[in-house]
DNA sequence: ACCTGAACACCGTTCAAGT
DNA sequence: ACCTGAACACCGTTCAAGT
């Protein structure tokens, strides 16, 4: 009777219940910290209880990237390919910024989901419907790799460094070993001219790289490339 | 007096043997398989042991990195920055490709070592030498990101694929969802004309997408780029 | 048939006891 | 002072026993 009532009092478990409370939960201690064990806790329930509605782990984090790519904007209807392109990445951005964990998970899981292949369906489509030719979209796609979901891995996060203890990591004893990162680090951090106030404006980089990569398929696109004839040049 | 013995038959443990028998290791079993205690087993000791020469798990995917990243040839002196950059960065890939884990365990680094560092700077040397600014080389080398070490993240493994349970990720029954998906595996699968066999060929993508960047840096250092004058008109 | 407690086979790392 | 066995505090998941 004591137990009916626990789970009267609790809504009963589903796989969404499951799925979102894992997001909130990895939201709030972090995805390296998040586990089945602890999941269970959260939601009040026995950590084999889990089992019914993921099938195990990874399949949890499947459906983890899943609500997150379900937070992307639709497409907007009715623009050229290229802001199409630029407006739906970036809304991809804003939803994996959202949730610090989700670039790592997305980069972790083996196979996309449907939700994930339906995602780069909608994108390989604006190419497509842009006129891109099916050989050119392809090496497109490969060209944008993770950037296609709003981000790409930094080799290391030399950023919002309101921490002072990220400076150190660059301008350690030995600075003089690393010349050119210290004159870059140093003129990131100082140059008021620039648009990084201090430390890197990380929208600013992503659009930069963003904007360059699309400005070089458009030109691809106008002289006819292929890969059989790079140069676009009429054969027959 | 036996445990004397078998000291000196096996060589004495160092950081360096420890971080060789870590890669070779790794190599073996797979990154994810990989233990401190199965570490301390191969070598012959108890894992305990470990720990005098690497401080915690951390801090030998570190010194993992730092071997491979020690495999990467010294820059070709004597020519263009792009050139250099593209020779170098290729040397990368190569170093990086020869184990599996390599690509992963770089990306779940925080921070850069001193190895990685030294990489770093040379490869902003090239662009600084060549005559980019150091506000054009800051916003080049977030564009470059892990590409930099030769390897970008792939939003999935679309690829080698002699493996047939890969294409039925790609077409499944319901292959009519994602019509845009569909095509282009089919091309890319079927297409014999072009570069790709049968699957991609990954070397191909990954020169096809750093040479778009490295025209895409050479146009904007050409028409004298500043983040504060992206077009680069003359303003005095 | 469903649910779940205990157990299994691991981890990385601490720590105190042995030499 | 050095080395190391045992222990700690976790994991994900299996499985058999309970209802």
């Amino acid at each position: 009777m004591a137990q009916q009532t626990e789970a009267v009092r609790r809504a009963p478990l589903s796989r969404d219940r499951v799925l979102r409370a894992a997001v909130a939960l990895a939201d709030e201690i972090g995805i390296e910290a998040l586990s089945m064990r602890k999941l269970a806790q959260e939601l009040g329930v026995v950590p084999m209880a889990l089992y019914k509605h993921v099938a195990n782990k990874d399949q949890l984090l499947d459906g983890m990237v899943d609500v997150v790519v379900g937070e992307i904007d639709p497409p907007a209807p009715g623009s050229d390919w290229k802001s199409a392109v630029r407006q739906r990445i970036l809304s991809a951005r804003r939803a994996l910024l959202a949730h610090s964990w989700a670039a790592q998970v997305v980069q972790s899981r083996a196979r996309p989901t449907p939700t994930v292949l339906a995602y780069m369906d909608s994108v390989i489509g604006m190419f497509r419907t842009g006129g891109f030719s099916v050989d050119l979209t392809h090496h497109v796609m490969h060209a944008l790799g993770s950037r296609m979901l709003g981000f790409t891995q930094e080799l290391f996060d030399a950023s919002p460094s309101l921490d002072p203890e990220a400076q150190a990591v660059v301008v350690p004893a030995d600075a003089g070993k690393f010349p050119y990162v210290t004159e870059l680090a140093m003129a990131v951090t100082h140059d008021e001219e620039s648009v990084v106030g201090q430390g890197c404006d990380d929208q600013f980089e992503f659009e930069f790289a963003l904007d360059l990569l699309l400005d070089g398929f458009e030109r691809l696109h106008q002289q006819g490339w292929t890969s059989t004839n790079p140069s676009g040049e009429k054969t027959a």
